[in-house]
RNA sequence: GGGGGAUUAGCUCAGUUGGGAGAGCACAAGCUUUGCAAGCUUGGGGUCACCGGUUCGAAUCCGGUAUCCUCCA
């Protein structure tokens, strides 16, 4: 049986039980920042779970293979991937799911009919874990599935027991293990969970308590199931593989490895744990980049580069010296893409990212391998046999260079490396870190809110209404100036899918708030206010409970203007991938009402054309006045459509598209402008790297744009103003500006070379001779300190032996000396520029120095030049003399 | 989010207690030579990333910004 076959049967079986087959999410989750990777089937349910969202489904099943990532956090497998047959950073899990519906005996029984009926297990391979209090599932596995007691295992909390979080849903798991044989553990006693003969297969987790922040349980009112089997181990079983490697799923990556290395899968343990390796990390990398995550230097991006170093790594081992990760991309496309189309329409971008990114790991490599030699070299002539760990840490933290190279290198050259100073350095960097890092976010504990009158709140009328009668239901202080508020119904829209929360007033006769931000809390809508006056403030909460009616009216021009915006931001996303590719993925929006911001995934700068074509694109969408709609309809139809959905977005049963006639269909919950042409005008002001692989754009509508364009307008005026130029000559004219100020300079150069030259001529010609010596001490006139420079090696040149000394008032009315020695006076007369240059400084007000042949020195007070430098032709009088 | 590093000629990079901006390659001209990775001589090319500070003086020290590399979370 092939893996797409595994696939197939598994979620016909449970559709023909009413569940609904939910897509697997992207395995980026965007939406969630506590989570780096989607790391099991139920991600995408949590909010169902945790009672945020309703359940959409009816009945109210589901079932889904889910693709997962587990390198960070509480399962991190990455270290562990190769080493055995099992361990993946990629894999699919299946699972079914009862929201408050069936519980453990249709869950148990279906799972077991599944297996032995559907994929055809041989009953007796079969065995379950239970958790040790849930007699439940213990008596069903007895006498409803009629399994042998002996092989219903009973296990602890460790093993059988889930917990999402400290608090929370949690409940007794059961497992199924399948028994490979006596041949991986003669142990006739061996059991499940712990002992190789077993391999759990399905995990089905019986969500039925509550977790409180106490520790202590409390029954959940409706009962959840939550199951996972992992895809790669049960195909591996069905193919009667040990290895998950050996299956159809890894056949085409490691027989492409296997052609391009010249090695066999089987050869040895270190060839082997190679293979396995490439061939499960490009299935991340490949999945991960697909859903819109790109290598980078922080967060999910910095785990997608670890990743593909240490495949990269690993090819070392198989001799292979170049990039080959990416040649890796191709089969597994070929089967996978059937069942995941972004891989397919992906994968041009895929296949780029990765090779670039390996190209960049191959310079940092020789870069560190430079370095590494510098130090190793300094190690062996200081006559020492240890890296230090200090340097081993600078190579790995600052220059990104593995120490498991840093180590295989210091080997060979016969030196060790100083692993526990390494590893104290490593934690001081983690406890660096983890004390800066994550308590910013949880400092601010909120008022509790107080509930000024009863019923359902936050009806949400944004979409037909600006201004409507409410009641507030819930009130709570921020700050001294500052509260916020919850009303019945509003026609406020809360800050979400990147459009800012709307701006207006809350107010009766009594009083007036001023709406500053409108933002979700759950399913609230709050809005933040500022009271009208401090005064009000004060008594604000008792005035609010006396006359809870109020009027609420949202800021008509600003919202206006949004919607133009939100408008402007689907013709530019069309626009984009239209221009540039269909790869174009939105990482992020930001619609205001003075502008737009759009993040978009794309891997190299697109040029002025390209930008002018988008702008042009949208602009004439804007011109032909199209009619925009919007439409409440099922997810799976507005997709079938051809909408744009929102990776990583959660959508309910029902969802909004926002079409603009026939130019874009987008899945949205924001508010539109009816017709295109009432944004004006669109102009792109900004286009701007903002990290690898993602760009950004910001942009302008309506007036804005025209003030922006009259602000343009005016400056270009006022720069062809300036340059006496039209139009076509103004580049021109700046290009001649640039080359006559080039040669201004490059003359006014010579000519102080010249000045130079006839100073020093001069200088030589009155020059005091004393035996075999020359000395020049004098005042000069020059422009810079250039110049000063200048005459002096002038003088140098003709002054075999001797001192010059010269001193000057510069332009900005400070004084400068340079000084000058030969050899020989050093020597023989202990005549040191340094120290000559620092006493007559000092007289002049102001210090210096140098080296004994040449140095320079300053000073605040140009009328002591004179005396300062009597001063030195004292001092150098008196050396020589002596 | 928090560290470490980098940014100097078209390219690759030197530049040590702060004191005359350099090398190799590339480019241009000339010479030599019918030895192929040519040699020699000469020359052009720099706001030392940007902004501010300290100083008589900053590529160099300090602070900030930008971009890139890298580690930790």
């Amino acid at each position: 049986m092939n893996s797409e076959q595994v696939r197939k049967i598994f979620l016909e079986y449970f559709t023909k039980l009413g569940h609904t087959v939910v897509q697997s999410s992207p395995v980026v989750p965007l939406d969630d920042p506590t989570l780096l990777f989607t790391n099991a089937g139920m991600n995408q349910f949590k909010d169902i779970f945790v009672g945020k969202i309703a359940c959409p489904y009816e009945p109210p099943r589901a079932a889904s293979t889910q693709k997962c990532i587990r390198v960070s956090g509480k399962h991190n497998d990455l270290e562990e991937v190769g080493k055995d047959e099992y361990h993946h950073t990629f894999f699919e899990m299946l699972g079914n799911w009862s929201f408050g519906d069936y519980f453990k005996q249709e869950a148990i029984q279906w799972a077991w009919e599944l297996l032995t009926e559907q994929y055809k297990i041989p009953p007796e391979k079969l065995w379950a874990a239970v958790h040790y209090d849930d007699k439940e599932s213990a008596q069903i596995w007895k006498n409803i599935i009629g399994l042998d007691e002996r092989k219903i295992v009973r296990c602890g909390d460790e093993d059988n027991f889930w917990e999402m979080a400290e608090t929370g849903p949690c409940g007794p798991t059961t497992e199924i293990h399948y028994d490979w044989g006596e041949k991986f553990d003669p142990d006739q006693s061996a059991l499940p969970n712990s002992s190789p003969r077993f391999v759990e297969v399905w995990n089905i987790v019986f969500m039925q308590y509550f977790r409180n922040p106490d520790g202590s349980l409390d029954p959940l009112p409706a009962k959840n199931v939550d199951t996972g089997m992992g895809f790669e181990r049960l195909v591996a079983i069905l193919q009667g593989t040990r290895d998950d490697y050996s299956t159809d799923l890894f056949a085409p990556m490691i027989d492409t490895i296997a052609e391009i290395s010249g090695h066999r899968y089987d050869e040895n343990d270190r060839i082997r744990m190679a293979f396995r390796v490439l061939a499960d990390h490009i299935r991340a990398l490949a999945f991960a980049i697909a859903d819109g995550a790109l290598p980078g230097n922080t967060g999910r991006g910095y785990v997608l580069r670890r990743i593909l170093r240490r495949a990269a790594r690993f090819s070392r081992i198989l001799d292979i010296h170049k990039p080959i990760v990416w040649k890796l991309v191709s089969p597994l496309i070929d089967k996978m893409g059937p069942i995941y189309p972004e891989l397919l329409e992906k994968a041009p971008v895929i296949t780029h990212i990765i090779k670039s990114e390996e190209e960049r790991f191959g310079k940092t490599l020789d870069y560190g391998i430079e370095l590494f030699e510098e130090i190793a070299d300094r190690v062996i002539s200081a006559g020492e046999n240890e890296i230090s760990g200090e340097d081993a840490f600078k190579l790995y933290d600052t220059y990104g260079f593995p120490l498991d190279l840093t180590r295989l290198m210091a080997s060979e050259r016969g030196l060790t490396v100083n692993m526990d100073e390494f590893e104290g350095l490593m934690e001081q960097q983690r406890q660096r870190a983890r004390s800066t890092g994550t308590f910013s976010v949880e400092h601010q504990k909120k008022q509790d809110w107080i509930k000024i009158t009863d019923g359902e709140d936050s009806y949400n009328l944004c979409y037909e209404t600006e201004s409507t009668e409410a009641e507030i239901r819930l009130f709570r202080r921020l700050s001294d100036d500052k509260i916020e508020i919850v009303l019945s119904q509003t026609p406020f829209y809360a800050e979400s899918g990147g459009q800012i929360g709307d701006t207006g007033k809350i107010y009766n006769k009594f009083y007036n708030l001023n709406v500053i931000d409108t933002r979700y809390e759950g399913e609230h809508i709050v809005h933040i206010c500022a009271a009208d006056n401090a005064g009000q403030s004060m008594n604000i909460l008792e005035n609010i409970r006396a006359h809870p009616q109020v009027k609420a009216e949202i800021e008509h021009q600003r919202r206006d203007a949004i919607r133009k915006n939100h408008t402007a931001t689907h013709l530019l996303h069309r626009a984009l991938r239209s221009v540039l590719g269909t790869h174009i993925r939105q990482a992020g929006s930001m619609v205001a009402h003075d502008r737009l911001r759009f993040d978009y995934t794309h891997y190299e700068t697109p040029t002025i054309d390209q930008l002018e074509k988008i702008e042009r694109i949208v602009n004439e969408v804007i011109q032909n006045n199209l009619p925009v709609s919007t439409q409440i309809t099922s997810y799976q139809d507005a997709i079938d459509e051809g909408a744009i959905a929102l990776f990583g977005e959660k959508y309910g049963s029902k969802v909004r598209m926002v079409k603009i006639n026939d130019f874009s269909k987008e899945l949205c919950g924001g508010t539109h402008i009816d017709s295109t042409g009432k944004l004006g005008l669109f102009l792109i002001t900004d286009e701007q790297n903002i990290g690898s692989g993602m760009r950004r754009i910001e942009a302008i509508t309506g007036l804005t744009a025209v003030h922006y364009a009259q602000s343009i307008r005016r400056k270009w005026s006022e720069i062809k103003r300036k340059l006496s130029a039209t139009e076509d000559e103004v580049l021109d004219r700046l290009d001649k500006l640039f080359d006559e100020l080039s040669d201004i300079r490059k003359k006014q150069e010579k000519l102080s070379d010249a000045r130079a030259e006839t100073t020093a001529e001069n200088l030589l010609e009155s020059a005091l001779q004393i035996e075999q010596s020359k000395v020049i001490i004098s005042k000069v006139t020059v422009r810079s300190r250039d110049e000063l420079l200048k005459i002096v090696s002038d003088l140098e040149k003709n002054v075999s032996s001797g001192v010059i000394l010269l001193g000057a008032v510069l332009q900005d009315g400070k004084v400068a000396f340079v000084c000058s020695v030969t050899e020989d006076m050093i020597n023989s007369n202990n005549i040191k520029a340094g120290e000559i240059v620092r006493q007559v400084a000092t007289v002049a007000g102001g210090s210096g120095g140098g080296r004994p042949d040449f140095a320079q020195a300053g000073g605040n007070n140009p009328k002591k030049l004179d005396s300062a430098l009597k001063l030195a032709e004292k001092i150098i009088l008196h050396k020589i003399r002596n």
